[in-house]
RNA sequence: UCUCCGGUCGUCCAAUGGCAGGACACAGGAUUUUGGUUCCUGGAAUCGGGGUUCGAAUCCCUGCCGGAGAACCA
């Protein structure tokens, strides 16, 4: 974990305006120890824009030796599903944070609600409007007109207090009364012209049943909420800037204690879409395999995907946070994958696309064993040994029978090195009735055991190849970004963002080979497939005897550019 | 038309009146039994115009551009 003033192990600046202010308020003393809170609607599923969120009050806390709470904010029943609370409560353990004591809700909280807002009453600082739903909204008046006071703006508090408590105890019908905080009608800032606090819903609550049938407003109840909690540092998103002088206005009305409503720039990706709304279009019309989707933005898709929780609090720390709308290219994430994986994935070897090659003077019924190091700078984690025989598949990728410039795989008369095993010369190729290249012939050194040029002979090419004897049938699945390009929202006249799903975004390979040593993994287990990238064992489908993995993210692939480069 | 917020390399973030820096991306090179990793090098920015100041990315004025705001959503 970095300090303030601390660098991150990349060198980039720790620092940023929250933690700034934290730092500031720590040794002003303002506050001996500072609380967060992460305050998710349970509607829906965690996505990395949560998580940014999720590191910045976790990581907050954490840093400073503060607390962070976990707080569902449950103040509409008729949309939100304790379904959603435990896979969120698993996305945050999985990203590496514990929150302080039990998860809290809002609806701990009602009461409480309740009785402040009786006590606004009896300031007369709220009433009770019973006007319509769009007549209010008419009243409100717009950006240039100011608003005009409701014709019950001006009832007396025991007259307030007396419907307010039959508003709770059910005597009124959805939409009949709401109570509004007294403010006044003419702030450009249209949340305080008279802000609703509390609406009726004869709806059963997923946690308090039908205990209620009035329910608070975000305005009402989040601040409140925060200051139950003594919430010092109360972070949220850009949208909620306009509501900070409400959030001010409700504290400083209560004898509660005054939390700080700060509020940054949420995270958007590059060929990624974040909200909600079209994560839940895209499950629900099947664009995508359900939320956990390696090709989701979700918690629990990345997860799947085979992306370590490390690499998303890296992530997290290298965008650093601020109050400009901005677009992340997703290229940092994946940095930050690949050089977490790096670290801590195991090398294998599996060939996606086989090419059967059968080496003519590998004396028949011959296995050698060729040991292979299973981290190429890390000797302590050791090797395991890996069979090779006279016949072997390698990638039809690496080989061309006209080389084109640049080129040092295989190809007619090119020699070769098969990592860790030996050195190969192509002699012939066998093409099928189409002309399809089907299979090589190619002679190998014995002298070159172990892949060593044992003349000092340069062979710039290495290759990687799985005995067609020992080699285990896997199912290989290739993911892509989702979508085509950057903006997904850049439309053309009559398109819709799901015209710009990418339809290469997932390419299933049912003849895939993978090493022996492969047989039995565990399923969640991330592995090095060399030359390729980085892959996990599929935590739903994948089978002893049966594996099934999924590509995290390629490697760097420098001739990939040279090749698209030149054409 | 009104109010608020924001404009720094292609992208993201620093610089808190004093040498515009880092990361990603990109380009070149070294090392390499992964065209991986690692290392070195390079190009690349303060939205425009005024003003204050010895000195402005930073403060002031103004213009322009982007975002947000009129849910009984959060």
């Amino acid at each position: 974990m970095n300090r303030p003033g601390e660098s991150t192990p990349q060198g980039a600046p720790a620092s940023n305006f929250i933690r700034d202010i934290v730092k500031d308020d720590l040794e002003s003393g303002r506050h001996d120890q500072i609380r967060t809170r992460f305050p998710p609607e349970p509607n829906g599923y965690l996505h990395i824009g949560h998580a940014k969120a999720i590191c910045l009050s976790f990581g907050l806390a954490r840093e400073f030796g503060g607390t962070c709470n976990l707080r569902f904010d449950d103040t509409n029943p008729t949309t939100e599903d304790m379904e959603y609370v435990e896979s969120i409560k698993e996305d945050i353990r999985w990203l590496g944070f514990e929150w302080e004591g039990d998860e809290k809700y809002t609806s701990d909280y009602f009461e409480q609600l309740y009785e402040w807002a009786e006590l606004l009453i009896r300031d007369g600082k709220a009433y009770v409007d019973s006007l319509p739903e769009d007549r209010i909204r008419e009243l409100r008046g717009d950006y240039y007109k100011k608003g005009t006071p409701s014709p019950f703006r001006d009832r007396t508090v025991d007259e307030n207090l007396d419907l307010f408590r039959r508003m709770r105890a059910g005597e009124f019908p959805d939409g009949a009364h709401v109570l509004r905080a007294r403010i006044g009608l003419d702030s450009q800032n249209m949340n305080m012209r008279d802000p609703l606090m509390y609406r009726i819903r004869h709806a059963v609550h997923h946690r308090t049943g039908d205990e209620w049938c009035i329910y608070p407003m975000y305005d009402w109840a989040h601040g409140q909420s925060d200051a139950i909690e003594r919430i010092t540092h109360s972070l949220c998103s850009l949208e909620f800037e306009a509501h900070r002088p409400l959030y001010e206005w409700f504290l400083e009305q209560l004898p509660a204690f005054r939390s700080r409503q700060i509020e940054f720039a949420r995270l958007n990706l590059t060929y990624t879409v974040m909200s909600k709304r079209k994560l839940l279009e895209l499950v629900n019309e099947g664009r995508v395999n359900g939320w956990d989707d390696p090709r989701m933005p979700t918690l629990c898709g990345m997860r799947r995907r085979g992306y370590p929780p490390e690499a998303i609090r890296d992530f997290a720390e290298r965008i650093g946070v601020s109050k400009r709308d901005s677009t992340v290219d997703v290229a940092l994430l994946e940095h930050a994958v690949r050089d977490r994986l790096n670290d801590t994935s195991p090398r294998v070897m599996a060939v996606l696309r086989p090419l059967k090659v059968v080496i003519d003077n590998w004396p028949d019924g011959r296995v050698e064993e060729f040991d292979a190091p299973y981290h190429p700078k890390e000797p302590d984690w050791g090797s395991r040994k890996v069979p090779f025989g006279k016949v072997i598949f390698i990638e039809r990728d690496d080989f061309r029978e006209e080389a084109p410039r640049k080129w040092f795989r295989l190809a007619p008369g090119r020699e070769v090195r098969l990592r860790y095993a030996c050195l190969i010369t192509c002699v012939d190729v066998v093409r099928d009735a189409s002309g399809e290249v089907v299979e090589l012939h190619c002679t190998w050194d014995p002298e070159s055991r172990g892949g060593r040029s044992p003349d000092g002979r340069k062979v710039k090419g290495t290759l990687h190849g799985v005995s067609a004897e020992h080699g285990i049938p896997a199912v290989v699945r290739l993911y892509e970004r989702l979508f085509d390009r950057e903006d997904p929202m850049d439309c053309d006249e009559g398109e819709d963002w799901k015209d710009h799903l990418n339809p290469d975004s997932i390419e299933t390979l049912e003849g895939a080979l993978v090493e022996p040593s492969l047989a039995r993994v565990e399923p969640g287990s991330r592995w090095q497939f060399e030359r390729l990238g980085y892959f996990c064992a599929d935590s739903q489908d994948h089978r002893p005897g049966a594996p099934v993995f999924n590509r995290t993210v390629t490697l760097r692939d420098t001739w990939a550019r040279i090749e698209k480069r030149s054409g």
